[in-house]
RNA sequence: GUCCCCAUAGCUCAAAGGAUAGAGCUCCUGCCUUCUAAGCAGGCAAUCCAGGUUCGAUUCCUGGUGGGGACACCA
């Protein structure tokens, strides 16, 4: 039993009892109340219902607490809220429920193959800070979908040939000459320390080897950057392999076919605004020098997502991209092979006190990713990134950081499953079983208990939040609370008792599935459950 | 100029159109001889402005104000 299952069941009675059809009841939900309320979960739904069921919404509410009654208790408020207690039956076997694997497992993810695209930073530096909002948005969305049921893999797409990348080349291959680089080239030292660990035979290399060799490195370093941020790819997808298999040229005779390309000014153009009208006006595929633009390779690139079977593209961008997003969906849609989303993330500014860094990889002046998890570490960077909402602007003030990083939210959460682990370590040396039956019939449930019981419940509503709005700080906010929930039953109870082994059996039970909860959305969220602070 | 995003406590953030707006940091008052005080209990303190829709608006709409970002035959 779960709380979608009782939100579900109460659901078809509501609808049998006032007999209505799906629409009518469509927003019926179980929400959790205000603090001063004391019930386990309310529903709004008669208040809303009022003017269709052409009845006082007091009357309705009333009525829907009859229907209701049994399985949970039923009560009524003004102006029309049905507020419901679980019975202690129910609480045991929702907490039973979560063990099982699979528990958060919801239909609509059910045998879709998701294809998520996150960073995707081009390999002409290290990984900048703000990196680390996109990998942790991503990543943190890829685990929750998975828990929800879905079949995601992630992919980090590697812009290694163009000119940027030439620019790259040129840039090592001036240091390695003693120089300094091109003024539109990549001033940052990091290509001094790559120049000065270029093997001598480097003096005889072209312009393409100095590329390759710098893109390569730049690649390692990235690869390495994600392992240590906690961040996985199932594939980094190299631009080069989308040419070496054609793929612009079929991105350009599907649109063809489908009448979504033309000629004009020696260009060939995406016909987008005539047809679709999602974009203001059309873009050029090809250019009057014949080489393709970046839009006709990104199109193909998406061709090719779908071509390995997936049923649904999902990208992540930061707002500066925020542009082409119109354009990109109104080309994916004239392929016409599936589902296409873009996810935008507003962007990090970075501050020194009260000072706005510029970041410019260019310049060379930026914090790195790998600098801000060496100082802050990986649990309190993750943690911060996946507690905003992807459209908060967030100024990341780096001093700030550092100094508090004590302070961060972070470990009031791995603290909750560092004390439990402690209370299962002492159960051991006093030779208390920690997996002992108890008779649930006979427990009293008290106040702190069944907030935490509670709390345990919400989890599966909070995933669904997390998935509906494309952000993890729901988890965020939801451990913080079901740590507070914790620690204030942890200083007024004490769960060890030698003289009562039911009592110690049922807390140790209860701790158990909170030290699972926590230790799961820690885990969704690439942090840590340490078991000793 | 057009478009996107944002505005909640001194600071950083929460809040499916629901009830007395919820946390953390800061400041103040108490609590360690008992399973970890990285903790607990309490106090101070907030919805940018003007209209509209609604039984009900922090939330939706319109118009302001203030801030961030984008508008290439670049990638």
């Amino acid at each position: 039993m779960k709380i979608s299952k009782i939100e579900a069941d109460l659901k078809s009675r509501a609808k049998a009892a006032f007999v209505l059809d799906d629409a009518a009841v469509a927003g019926f939900c179980l929400a959790a109340p205000p603090p001063h309320i004391k019930a386990d979960a309310s529903i709004a739904w008669p208040i809303a219902g009022a003017k269709l069921l052409k009845k006082p919404p007091l009357k309705i509410a009333e009525e829907l607490a009859a229907a209701l009654g049994g399985e949970v208790e039923a009560g009524v408020v003004p102006p029309g809220f049905v507020n419901i207690t679980f019975t202690p039956a129910f609480l045991f076997a929702a907490l039973r429920g979560l063990e099982k694997p699979g528990s958060l497992h919801r239909p609509e993810y059910a045998g879709e193959k998701i294809n998520l695209e996150f960073v995707s930073a081009n390999p002409t530096g290290p990984m900048h800070l703000a990196s680390g909002r996109g990998a942790t948005l991503g990543d943190s969305l890829a685990r929750i979908w998975k828990e929800l049921g879905a079949e995601v893999a992630t992919e980090f797409y590697v812009n290694n040939v163009g000119r940027q990348v030439e620019k790259l080349g040129l840039s090592l291959k001036a240091r390695f000459e003693g120089k300094e680089p091109p003024e539109d080239g990549y001033q940052g030292d990091y290509l001094k320390d790559l120049a000065a660990a270029l093997p001598k035979e480097a003096a005889d290399w072209t312009d393409a080897q100095f590329s390759e060799y710098a893109v390569a490195e730049m690649l390692k370093l990235h690869k390495a950057d994600m392992a240590a941020f906690g961040v996985q790819f199932d594939r980094w997808f190299l631009e080069s392999e989308l040419h070496q298999a054609g793929g612009p040229a079929k991105a350009l005779a599907t649109l063809r076919e489908r009448g979504m390309a033309y000629e004009k000014e020696g260009a060939v153009w995406f016909g987008s605004s005539s047809e679709l009208e999602s974009d203001d006006k059309d873009r050029v595929l090809v250019k009057a020098d014949g080489r393709n633009t970046y839009f006709l390779n990104d199109i193909a690139y998406h061709l090719n997502k779908f071509s390995r079977g997936f049923g649904r593209l999902i990208d992540i961008l930061g707002a500066d991209h925020h542009g082409y997003v119109p354009r990109m969906e109104a080309a994916v849609k004239a392929l016409g092979s599936g589902a296409f989303k873009v996810i935008i993330h507003q962007q990090v500014s970075l501050l020194r006190g009260k000072e706005v860094v510029k970041m410019s990889k260019r310049a060379g002046d930026f914090i790195s990713l790998k600098e801000l998890v060496d100082d802050v570490g990986v649990d309190a960077c993750r943690f911060f990134f996946a507690s905003r909402g992807p459209n908060t602007h967030l100024n990341f003030d780096i001093e700030l950081a550092k100094k508090k990083s004590n302070e961060n939210p972070v470990y009031y959460v791995q603290y909750v499953h560092a004390r439990i682990c402690s209370i299962f370590d002492n159960a051991a040396g006093k030779g208390v079983d920690p997996a002992a039956g108890f008779d649930e019939s006979k427990v009293v449930i008290n106040k702190e208990e069944r907030a935490l019981m509670l709390k345990l419940l919400w989890l599966e509503k909070t995933l669904s939040d997390c998935a509906r709005d494309n952000s993890p700080h729901h988890l965020t906010t939801y451990l913080t609370e079901l740590a507070a929930s914790f620690h204030s039953f942890y200083d007024q109870h004490k769960v060890l008792d030698p003289e009562n082994k039911e009592l110690t059996a049922y807390r140790l039970f209860l701790l158990k599935s909170v030290n699972g909860v926590i230790a799961k959305g820690l885990a969704l969220l690439g942090v840590s459950a340490p078991e000793r602070m």
